[in-house]
RNA sequence: GCCCUGGUAGCUCAGGGGAUAGAGCAACCGCCUCCUAAGCGGUAGGUCGCAGGUUCGAUUCCUGCCCAGGGCGCCA
């Protein structure tokens, strides 16, 4: 709709350049807009306004010019002059009824564009550490990755969905530590359990899956690591893995420490699966690593001229491209960093030729963003291709009072947890419905009742009603529409037009979620329209005795249902018949 | 200390150079003889953190300050 406007005002506008009282008219980057009042039409626009200065007339004249050359046009039924300069649109009604029967003829294709034409784009998102399973925290990026790709996939882009696994480095080795020393515990082993290893049950879980696995004797005359090898809580953690890697032997060490990363993989992904989250790719680190990529993308820094040593440890010179400080890239004792890892990971997307790369990421990596996009343009990749999506922590609040979570300390709601109790759709509605980089305050007590607050079942009971209108439609045996109704002679309540405009919108609003990556959106206009027709609902009766007026409104009905059940889609929601 | 985000109704949050700043929840008053009341209508609630600046116009953009959260590792 709002091209159809921008068409005919730019063609006004390039007529009254021609007929000489626009000539000096420059292109300005004018506004179409809905305006917050009914009473100001249907749409509007600030061109005259923006014009006002070059052209050194008053905003108001130069209006009324434009809108006396508009008012020929058959898209309007009204063109007004308003206020300091506004012109005010009311769209021809069989134009703003004429939706309907675009929504019904596209059915789940209304929305879909090819705004992407094909672009290959790459969504990378959850990739939580096989450390242990999903958390509330880890849902929410789930929810938005997801959503994200749904979009740009309804917006016509090639989308690759893909879970970065970091399973390389210390953090496996504390893994392993953790569940070994739970297995000694099984098998009556006197242990003293680091405060800096994993304590979630789930390890202990994983421990007796391998003592079921591997009976009690797998790790026979192991001793325990002693208690307090080192004052500092870290180093301590390190030199009980040693002990453990030398007890066991480094293949037993690898045997166990795999089967608790993959254990805990596929629980992850059986969660993801569970909440409607699918990935095209696994990507592991370690692999990443075995394949040589980190070296050679070492070396492509190296060749650039990006890389010195220093104080022993290799560093990447990102300060000289928008970082803040340079970084390690290889340590003292020739360990690389997990950033040395990322910059590999992140050649290899380009290097995969994805038009758009889409990292979501905690808010808690901000700091990390301008050193990857160092490393892409030292690489001499375009980092303008890629963008990031930060996505604000969900604040948990029970009874009214902040939850602590700490994976190590096993404290936490797992998403596992949330979706058993809340189901997927409301736990995604939730998680989607404000803007990513704001915090989140997660209600659990109100989350986990299923309580009319939650605003998925204000949007689902939407669609439901209509279904059951249908359904009744059917039962008494009205089904058959005679002639088409031309709805636009028909149809004429204020509630009527206003939802054939918010049909209207919808592509629209599709299109600038997709590319501002905004799922929120989608929520905002699904609940808006739920608003404005329960509105209606209440105040016009569908099934009517006058026949023309009813199939007018079923028609009318059902393409709201329509969109309902495509938005719904978009963010993996289900669209229930009835409730 | 430096760097990000944010500060909008009692609460949770949208919006964001334009005309009278919105929604949900909470509060109050109404609406089922009627297609699902998981619904609807109405009332009340605001110096858009503070102060300057840019502009025809600022809640929106800029600067400073105050407050809150986060980030500043040869961790991942």
């Amino acid at each position: 709709m709002k091209h159809l406007l921008r068409n005919a005002i730019d063609a006004a506008l390039a007529r009254l350049r021609e007929a000489g009282t626009l000539a000096d008219a420059p292109a300005v980057d004018y506004q179409v807009e809905v305006p917050k009042l009914e009473a100001h039409g249907d749409f509007s626009t600030n061109v005259a306004m923006l014009l006002a200065k070059p052209c050194r007339r008053p905003p108001r004249e130069l209006a009324s010019a434009l809108a006396e050359c508009l008012r020929g046009d058959a898209l309007f039924a009204a063109v007004e002059v308003a206020g300091p300069g506004f012109i005010n649109f009311v769209v021809d009604p069989a134009t703003v009824f004429g939706v309907v029967e675009a929504v019904l003829a596209e059915g789940p294709d209304y929305g879909r564009s090819d705004l992407g034409a094909g672009r290959r784009v790459q969504v990378e998102y959850v990739s939580a550490n096989p450390t242990g399973p999903l958390h509330i925290g880890h849902g929410r990026g789930a929810a938005i990755g997801s959503v994200i790709a749904r979009l740009l996939a309804v917006t016509g882009h090639d989308v690759c969905r893909e879970y970065y696994v970091n399973d390389a480095g210390r953090q496996m080795d504390i893994l392993a530590l953790s569940v070994c020393l739970r297995y000694l515990e099984l098998g009556g082993v006197e242990v003293d359990f680091p405060a800096q290893a994993y304590r979630g049950d789930y390890v202990v879980d994983i421990a007796r899956a391998w003592q079921a696995r591997h009976g009690d004797d797998w790790a026979a005359g192991v001793v325990a690591p002693p208690s307090a090898i080192d004052d500092d809580a870290e180093r301590a953690l390190d030199a009980a893995i040693a002990h453990l890697r030398t007890a066991l032997g480094e293949a037993r060490f690898a045997t166990l420490r795999d089967f608790a990363k993959d254990t805990i993989l596929e629980e992850i992904k059986a969660d993801l699966v569970d909440f409607g989250v699918e990935f095209d790719v696994w990507y592991s680190e370690a692999g990443l690593m075995a394949g040589g990529l980190v070296d050679d993308a070492m070396a492509v820094l190296e060749r650039n001229g990006h890389i010195y040593v220093e104080a022993g440890a290799r560093w990447f010179r990102s300060a000289a491209l928008g970082d803040e400080k340079n970084r390690v890239v290889v340590r003292e004792n020739g360990l690389k960093t997990y950033f040395a890892s990322d910059i590999a990971y992140h050649l290899d997307k380009f290097q995969r030729g994805f038009a758009e790369i889409i990292d979501v990421w905690g808010a808690d990596h901000h700091g990390y963003v301008p050193r990857v996009r160092a490393a892409i343009t030292a690489l001499g990749e375009d980092a303008a291709r890629l963008s990031v999506v930060l996505v604000q922590f969900a604040a948990l609040v029970r009874g009214g009072e902040k939850v602590a979570m700490s994976t190590r300390a096993g404290e936490f709601v797992t998403l596992k947890q949330l979706v058993d109790e809340v189901g997927v759709d409301a736990a995604r509605f939730f998680y989607v419905m404000r803007r990513a980089d704001q915090h989140l305050e997660f209600d659990l007590d109100l989350a986990t009742a299923e309580s009319s607050d939650n605003p998925v079942y204000y949007v689902q009971y939407a669609h439901a009603r209509i279904c059951s209108v249908e359904r009744q439609l059917a039962e008494r045996g009205l089904t058959a529409p005679g002639a088409p109704v031309e709805l636009a002679t028909v149809l004429d309540a204020p509630a009527e037009r206003r939802l054939a405009k918010l049909l209207w919108h919808y592509p629209e609003m599709i299109e600038t979620a997709a590319s501002a990556r905004e799922p929120h959106l989608v929520t905002q206009y699904l609940r808006d329209l739920a608003t404005e027709f329960h509105g209606y609902y209440n105040g016009h009766k569908i099934l009517v005795d006058d026949g023309p007026l009813r199939d007018a409104r079923v028609r009318l009905c059902d393409a709201v249902r329509r969109v309902l059940a495509n938005g719904l889609e978009v963010i993996g929601i289900s669209a229930p018949t009835e409730m």
